[in-house]
DNA sequence: GATAAAATATACCGATTGGTATATATTTGC
DNA sequence: GCAAATATATACCAATCGGTATATTTTATC
């Protein structure tokens, strides 16, 4: 990793939560300057334009996001379990998610669906990658014998997505807590009797 | 209504779908120029800055939502059939949903959450205002006998929400409505499985 | 239909926008 | 440790930003 690169990460790291706060029309090229310390010359150096930015900045948010939900249902050998823990790491995180903004997949998704088509673009494959593995882990159970066989892994996967960005919106916004709490014991409680065989 | 009171009428109108797109630093005063076919000097002989239109447009937008659930569910009587109805009406409302941008709530409370306190303020009292309006069809429900007593009217009012919001994010941003089928289709069944006595 | 009042348009303001050409430091390979 | 290459800073650009003072047009009152 020489200067370059390191410079480029720095940008992405500092920039991050500015972009995921104030959107990227609302993110001017001074915020730039002021969350990292360089110079427009610098970041305009190690990237094209502010579009560059924001979409390096995606791909580290929704990076530490996987990385995040991949560390917390490591330790899970069951279907289900991995599904009360991945749930569970939303909950858990809420105060890292409020720090960094809200949720970078539900911030760029509305940020970016009207205005920006490479960004949404971004946002769509990675919502139909979070979708996938929750098939993946559910069509693994169901193979195992631990998951009901006759659950729908598409429609249950949606589900289970729409309740944890929706309960983090609410709560966000209202700024009670309790509502994301109420929307992730939903998705735990349609894990437990819906997918146990 | 005089020609003022219609001029500002009119600006709210034109201009609703524009910052429902863009959010409120995404639109520039010259979009609003553009959507109305006036002057700056007539939009801000209407309202006194960017802010006042933004604000009366989420008005206008949130007064829009409400009076097409109420017209929705007007025809049920029972508590039951009317989140049946209210949530259809988000499924049937989605081709009108898109051609104005998205929902309002929703893309008003991550446009504004970080970046506008009025602006925030107007949606989470929105929030609070339709989350209040299912606590009270629950709670009449059970007066009437309709509804299982046992429910927790407010994490259900929350968990509803949740999947309706949710699922039209999902929906929008991947452009595969069957998302927001799916979300509309766990709203019905936790009413149907676990509202009724 | 003249007049006062209200509404709209024009022309402008300083500040900020995203972006670039060029000069200056700083690494890197030998 | 010296060049060549790379990375960063400086200084600037035209365009656009939100907003305003003023001129003009339109509306309402008599």
């Amino acid at each position: 990793m020489n200067k370059a690169e390191k410079t480029r990460q720095f940008i992405i790291e500092k920039t991050a939560p500015v972009f995921n706060r104030k959107g990227f029309a609302g993110t001017s090229l001074n915020d730039l300057t002021e969350a990292t310390g360089l110079t427009k010359g610098s970041i305009y150096g190690n990237f094209a334009n502010k579009d560059e930015v924001a979409l390096a900045v995606f791909d580290y948010n929704f990076a530490g996001l996987q990385k995040g939900v991949a560390t917390a249902i490591s330790g899970s050998n069951s279907a289900i379990d991995k599904l009360l823990k991945m749930a569970d790491f939303y909950r858990l995180e809420f105060k890292q998610t409020l720090a960094m903004g809200g949720c970078p997949i539900l911030n760029t998704a509305i940020d970016a669906d009207d205005t920006h088509p490479q960004l949404k673009e971004k946002v769509s494959a990675s919502i139909r990658q979070w979708k996938k593995n929750i098939e993946t882990i559910i069509k693994d159970g169901i193979m195992k014998g631990e998951v009901n066989p006759l659950v729908n892994a598409s429609k249950f996967a949606t589900q289970y997505i729409a309740l944890i960005e929706g309960g983090i919106m609410l709560a966000k916004t209202t700024g009670d807590v309790s509502m994301l709490a109420a929307s992730i014991e939903r998705v735990k409680t349609i894990v437990s009797e819906e997918l146990v065989t």
